[in-house]
DNA sequence: ATTGGCACTCAGCGAGTGTGAGTGCCAACA
DNA sequence: TGTTGGCACTCACACTCGCTGAGTGCCAAT
């Protein structure tokens, strides 16, 4: 067992350890830390946090590391959120006023975290899956083509051009907006494309502009379905390159994984948060996604369509308390700001 | 002076240098290129080189690397084009195939380009400030929200929710479509907007929705002014992982302009073609870009509005004949695909 | 349970050395 | 005049070796 002052000298080594990017020895934290005691009494403590395989040391008669699991109760049991500091707080506030649309305002989300953090910072979208259509809209591009436009009450907005088989007029176009919107109009987003799919043969008034029909239900379909992938936001990539050493040398999966999306945003969304919508993926944690070496802290937000997470990836060896504490800022700031005003977007 | 067969020297320390990545010595040309003289007569004629500054020893006695002006030289008058194997046109012929949109499309370009080259690639939208507009249209979300959508013959489409100061209904959305439609329509993007900004006070009778149409003018501006805006589609930043010592150890500026978007937007717009459409810039041609270490080499394609350039960047040593082909290529088979089907986007 | 003392370990550093690839120069040659 | 073999010279790189110091584990004393 580990005595509550070994949690506190681990709690130390992680401390240290992150600040020096060095191996902490006995010595250094006796020095750094007010323990009261001599460091051979802190090397007792070590001594019992390495059987618990908390701590390991690189080579013999080096200080010590933490392990991915001595970062995983410091997480759990030690860490305290750094509160943000004034500054920290009035640059989110600036950053994130006034945003034009969704996109934006993701972005500037992204843009604001890594700032803080001087991570990479990742957010997934609020997700449309349980958000409502509220509107579908056809507009004639040519006799053959239409622009065929869905609006969510989330905000979502969707457009793409459906190749028609045959020209329609006018007033074809009325007839299948009245037709589809009666089907799709207030429907979540997820019973949406059944009831698409379910379009029975029409009235013989409408016979002529069934192939149409087919076509533009199959795009409403393809549409719906982008609604209910979840997207992600990232940014700050660019610091990677001042930690390669951080990764045992190699940033390629990093920024692999940025560059896929998809294995980072099945991470975030599997990753469980405590009872204060908090959660870290550590380390070893994260192998089966291929990113072993790094690390990721995120946060529950607030959406209209359901919760949704922002975080930041790091190397292991990152500040954990920072890092949690300015994804809950800001993920606080956007639930704010996407419940106030659920206007524009 | 340089030789006729000095020319071919430093083509030979060129091809051997990207190959091996390590300084070439006049022993290995004569080993593994047929010149038929001796060491020694390299020896010569690459100490002419370096008086030309075409080639550089990184030390005393040891093999000589070329410079950038070495890599001008090669590119301009020595690199012959790689044509690409019967599987890399395939390869480039099933990615591109049937795609879902312009955005689809321009995604898939990077990273076939990529993927043929192994370095990152990127692409140039096709500009839409010549477009015209095509569509206007306003949908009303809520009595004082309305979405606003532009479409132009490019196959640019811009969406964006304006909103109201004032309530307006169906029948107010259907005047101001018709007004703002009448001042834009069929007019290129360049001009729109100055028309839009013009819009004269309204008669009497539209004198209440004056505060609506004010902001929706507003609106159509800033998405004429996206339209304006280049943009750039990127892929295979995770490549430059593999690459850190070709860029003196760092690859933070790289990663820096990848996320900036906008400077290479600039490099890539400034390149100027030679009169197959092919353009290279090297090394500290780029310096005031801060991307003194990289090269980009880029193709033009046509596109419905004017030339755009798709192109890939990497380290100064990269494999010029390899990448300018791909770059081609793929070029090519874009503009085709552009030209022939204007359909879809 | 804590502490000072002590022997032990080992990464990292700097100095010294050897090796070999490669150069520049030169005299001889076609 | 261009080409060639020979030769002395340079210097990065790799390797060894001994030293140093931070840090450990263990033990006997408190």
């Amino acid at each position: 067992m580990v005595s509550e002052r070994g949690l506190q000298v681990l709690r130390a080594i992680v401390q240290d350890y992150v600040e020096t990017h060095e191996p902490v020895g006995s010595r250094s934290i006796v020095e750094r830390h007010a323990f009261g005691v001599s460091a051979a009494t802190i090397r007792n403590d070590m001594a019992q946090l390495e059987d618990e395989d908390l701590i390991t040391a690189p080579h013999t008669s080096s200080g010590r590391v933490p392990t991915d699991k001595g970062y995983r109760v410091f997480v759990n049991h030690l860490a305290q959120l750094r509160p943000l500091s004034g500054a920290q707080r009035a640059a989110i506030e600036s950053f994130l006023v006034a945003p034009a649309d969704l996109d934006d305002l993701m972005a500037r989300t992204v843009r604001v975290l890594t700032q803080l953090t001087g991570q990479v910072a990742l957010a997934q979208y609020p997700s449309f899956a349980r958000a409502k259509i509220t509107h579908l809209e056809l507009v004639a591009l040519a006799p053959n083509r239409v622009l065929v436009i869905l609006v969510t009450d989330a905000g979502g907005i969707s457009q793409r051009v459906a190749p028609l088989p045959i020209d329609i007029d006018e007033e074809d176009i009325a007839v299948l907006r009245a037709r589809l919107s009666a089907v799709i109009s207030g429907r979540p987003v997820a019973d949406a494309s059944e009831r698409v799919g379910d379009l029975g043969p029409v009235e013989p008034a409408g016979a002529r502009t069934q192939p149409a029909l087919d076509v533009i239900a199959g795009v409403i379909s393809e549409e719906l379905g982008e609604f209910r992938q979840d997207r992600l936001v990232m940014a700050g990539a660019a610091t990677l390159a001042r930690r390669e050493q951080d990764f045992r040398g190699s940033i390629h999966p990093l920024l692999e994984a940025i560059e896929e999306q998809v294995t980072l945003l099945r991470l975030m969304s599997e990753m469980v948060t405590d009872e204060h919508g908090l959660a870290a993926s550590i380390g070893t944690e994260n192998a089966p996604f291929g990113l072993g070496e790094a690390s990721i802290v995120a946060s529950n937000y607030a959406a209209p369509g359901g919760t949704a997470r922002v975080g930041v990836m790091g190397p292991t060896r990152m500040d954990y308390p920072t890092n949690l504490a300015a994804a809950r800022a800001v993920a606080r700031y956007l639930s704010r700001l996407l419940e106030d005003d659920d206007s524009g977007r």
